[in-house]
DNA sequence: ATGCGATAGTTGTAGCAACAACCAATGAGG
DNA sequence: CCTCATTGGTTGTTGCTACAACTATCGCAT
């Protein structure tokens, strides 16, 4: 296929589409820096740490099998599990072999972890807060979220993530 | 302060508040891999490597200063450095001083690297296309560059990256 | 003309994630 | 009941980025 022809046949992003694009690009490139430095300056924590941790701290007894917090935290279970093998190394989250299936581990927050995620929490919000929520009208807030949820529908067409069931 | 005063002080999400937030924080999650992946699949890029040598296709004489690229790109001048540093290792970018300026490097886009973009671009833009343009309606790519555009004057308050000026 | 603060960029290190490979347990199908 | 594909999770390696530290140059103020 010559160049001519990819060229004709691709579908370039319109002036509009380029502009939305160029504008996405950056927020992902620039916001998760800003979550991450305010953790880490205010809890030493990463932003996926604290992540897990909150998600922990929403489960039934505080626990959830690692197939299950890596639904929940958009992760792969390699990559979820070096997380909580350092998590647990500080004392935040315990692992056990789950009792219904010996192949699973349960991964449970301790007392220090809830610590933790509490007195993080505020932090974070309020840098949520300043960087995105507060620079929203609540109309815009509903399309955030609906033109969100149209793009997880294509990152996750399954529903495997959490975020596709909000 | 007690946790009970940081509760209280503490502005939380409302739902639909924290709806939006969860779906943009799992699209911050997987969005990133999946342009990631087709790029390093199809053309052995990454993402950024990617961004960098289309910034510099659309330069005059294909060819910026490395302050002006690392504005273009959302990116710190050390991370920039170490990966120009590649793309030159892989012949796709030279650089050299600037006449104008001795502190300064300038950035030039080499023939390969002017192949490069042009054999990748396409796929990139399908890839945006699939997974992002293409799940929006008009209004929502309109509500998309609002939304983004109203983020990214937290994030870069002074305008200092390129993306605030589209 | 000189001093010095700011600018431009590079370099090195440590930490984190993607990916591949691996192993143990489960459950479906024959 | 047995086989084997699938599932659940761990581990190790490699590559990339954040950050700190550094050096050379510029331009402003005195």
């Amino acid at each position: 296929m010559a160049w001519n022809d990819v060229v004709m046949d691709t579908r370039w992003l319109t002036p509009d589409e380029l502009n939305a694009w160029v504008r996405l690009a950056a927020v992902l490139e620039l916001l998760p820096g800003v979550l991450e430095s305010q953790l880490r300056r205010d809890a030493d924590l990463g932003h996926f740490e604290y992540y897990v941790l909150a998600m922990l701290s929403e489960a039934d007894q505080k626990t959830l099998r690692m197939t299950a917090l890596a639904q929940m935290t958009n992760a792969t279970l390699p990559r979820l599990s070096h997380v909580v093998q350092r998590l647990e190394t500080r004392g935040f989250v315990e692992r056990f072999p789950c009792p219904e299936d010996r192949r699973a581990t349960n991964a449970r927050l301790t007392d220090a972890g809830w610590e933790k995620v509490k007195d993080s929490a505020p932090g974070h919000v309020a840098t949520a807060r300043e960087y995105v929520i507060d620079a929203l009208t609540p109309e815009q807030i509903t399309q955030l979220s609906e033109i969100t949820g149209a793009i997880l529908t294509r990152l996750d067409p399954g529903g495997h993530f959490a975020a596709r069931r909000t």
